[in-house]
DNA sequence: GTCTATATTCTGATAGAC
DNA sequence: GTCTATCAGAATATAGAC
């Protein structure tokens, strides 16, 4: 029980409301990934989330504003994702590390890689200042590397742009498309074992296709 | 200009209808590959078509019977390509078939393979029968025949429904991703070269990843 | 901040003239 | 077969009490 006189730290201006709003951009997420934009009501959004649906009008201007946040804040999961790769001496090490990254955030998240997906599906209509701006910095600096890497030696000669994307196919589709995964495997739905004898066959492929061996 | 008492041949009947049907199905593809189901009205499709939206409901029971003509359709096209590979003598072949069929209906067939892609995304319920039926069994005879053909020794070790996934999400990523994939190569829109530069990559990657090396 | 009630628009679907 | 007019229901959004 908290006594109201005990300090309680610093005074946090919104609290509730970040807290409000946290819960009905879960609740989003689970709806858009699921139905899409059309197919999502603020009715359901609001069901979702336990709330009347006229907090969800309050909380957020309209629905595309409901949207928008949910997409900011997966672009600010895959940043994080995009990160995890950096300049480092071995190829077949950073691969490896990539790839596992994005099976494991196919497991972990995959109502944000679908609601990315159908956005890009779309058209990508609320994504064109991401595209264009921090994403193809981004893409260039990685490209740059693999084409050093590709000079000196360390890996044949494979497409840069091209390889990402068959890591990004390849990962993605085991959020993207579970329905057919999960039927093709003869499983209910998806486990830790399925998702590591994913991450085993791409690495084992796409490390080999570059001419590298896995490390130690 | 057209006699009236010649030969028009044999009386077609519903020929017109035909037509009709036709008009209005790729409009629906249309519709449908950008703005999903949801997000696609009987009236969007009328507009497109050029016709009025009554029309629509005439040739088809409603809303639901247009979506699931426009799968069947797609699904039709995905067999076609799907028995293109066949029980050959030299693995590296079949695959090199098979991935450039892929990448050529991407490049072909964009929409009809981003509303099969949608559909996936919902979780497939349009697509229950089909996954359960004809799609199960096919997928299961490839298979084995990768089995076979890893057990006598004339390719890697490689998991075949994973081998299989990368071809897929690889290969239709080029039509699903086309907006992240045309900002990637730096160019308005998609030509013959890239789609030719993706299967050269695709396949070099998968072949060289399975141990095989290309057909001359 | 939270919620009820309501205004307004849009969509799927149909009736009925031509 | 084709089209205009229209209905019933649902969805977004807001007004205003608490």
């Amino acid at each position: 029980m908290i006594n109201r006189t005990m300090p309680r730290g610093p005074y946090k201006p919104g609290k509730i409301r970040q807290k409000s709003q946290q819960t009905m951009l879960e609740a989003a997420i689970q709806a858009f990934s699921q139905y899409g934009y059309s197919g999502t009501s603020m009715q359901s959004i609001a069901d979702i989330a336990g709330v009347p649906k006229a907090n969800v009008h309050y909380y957020f201007k309209n629905k595309l504003g409901v949207y928008t946040a949910v997409l900011g804040n997966i672009l600010d999961m895959w940043d994080t994702v995009l990160n995890d790769i950096t300049i480092a001496d071995d190829p077949a090490t950073v691969l490896c590390r990539y790839i596992d990254a994005k099976i494991d955030f196919s497991r972990t998240h995959p109502q944000e890689s679908r609601v990315f997906a159908k956005e890009m599906l779309s058209g990508a209509p609320h994504l064109q200042e991401f595209l264009q701006a921090k994403y193809t910095t981004w893409l260039d600096n990685r490209l740059s590397i693999f084409r050093h890497w590709i000079k000196v030696g360390k890996m044949d000669d494979v497409e840069p742009t091209h390889l990402m994307f068959m890591i990004w196919g390849s990962t993605q589709h085991y959020a993207d498309f579970a329905p057919q995964v999960t039927q093709s495997l003869g499983t209910d739905t998806l486990q830790q074992e399925h998702f590591d004898a994913a991450a085993k066959t791409v690495k084992q492929v796409i490390l080999r296709g570059c001419g590298l061996t896995p490390p130690e």
